[in-house]
DNA sequence: TGAATGATGCGCT
DNA sequence: GCGCATCATTCAT
């Protein structure tokens, strides 16, 4: 049988992450939920870099919630925030350099049927559009926490597009680091988060 | 159309 | 207790 598309290895996740952030864009984020499977072209990141950037979980040193960070590449750290809402991060860079990069937005691909199921009254392009709201449509919980991106569960996909217009700017919903320009969205796409 | 606010839980200064 | 890598709703303009 013919495979059309490549899982992205662990030897992607183990660079810098501002590198990692740039060839993210446009993979597709596959995810194997109860018999479902799910899938979004990724459309915006936000890199959070070591113990030195002060928005960063690590940058307070290593602690049970963040300890994904300091892990080998390729993993998933998912954390609860505002005591209702996900957010879903790749782990980036060598074990022992707390890194990743939080997916903030995505283009709905398969099982989009499921994404509106969990997130009623909602148009397609607003299934994703932001992180809290990616997690709630793809159905990621802490269970997600802690997980191979390259085992058979959860990956990324190398579908080959081209993302023709990538934009940085300042991350958001932070309060001390916003003079980095460490956000990266795809400027032709409807589904990058709000504001 | 934009600003203010409430929901809600967990880890930490 | 306080402060969050958020979102939906309400209220003001």
């Amino acid at each position: 049988m013919l495979k059309k598309h490549k899982k992205i290895p662990r030897s992607f996740y183990d660079r810098p992450t501002l590198e990692v952030a740039r060839d993210v864009l446009g993979k597709e984020l596959v995810f194997h939920s109860k018999a479902r499977k799910l899938s979004a072209k990724i459309v915006e990141v936000e890199a959070y870099i070591g113990e030195r950037d002060p928005a960063c979980h690590a940058h307070r040193g290593k602690t049970k919630r963040n300890a994904p960070l300091f892990g080998k590449p390729g993993f998933s750290y998912v954390y609860l925030i505002y005591g209702m809402y996900f957010c879903f991060n790749l782990v980036t860079e060598e074990e022992g350099s707390p890194a990743a990069l939080l997916i903030r937005a995505g283009h709905p691909g398969q099982g989009i049927e499921t994404m509106h199921g969990n997130s009623p009254n909602k148009k397609a392009s607003q299934l994703l559009n932001g992180p809290g709201k990616f997690c709630r449509s793809f159905g990621i919980d802490m269970k997600q926490n802690c997980l191979d991106l390259t085992s058979d569960t959860i990956y990324l996909e190398d579908r080959f597009v081209e993302v023709e217009e990538i934009v940085a700017s300042t991350r958001i919903g932070i309060r001390e680091g916003r003079d980095l320009r460490w956000r990266f969205f795809d400027r032709n796409s409807d589904s990058v988060s709000q504001k």
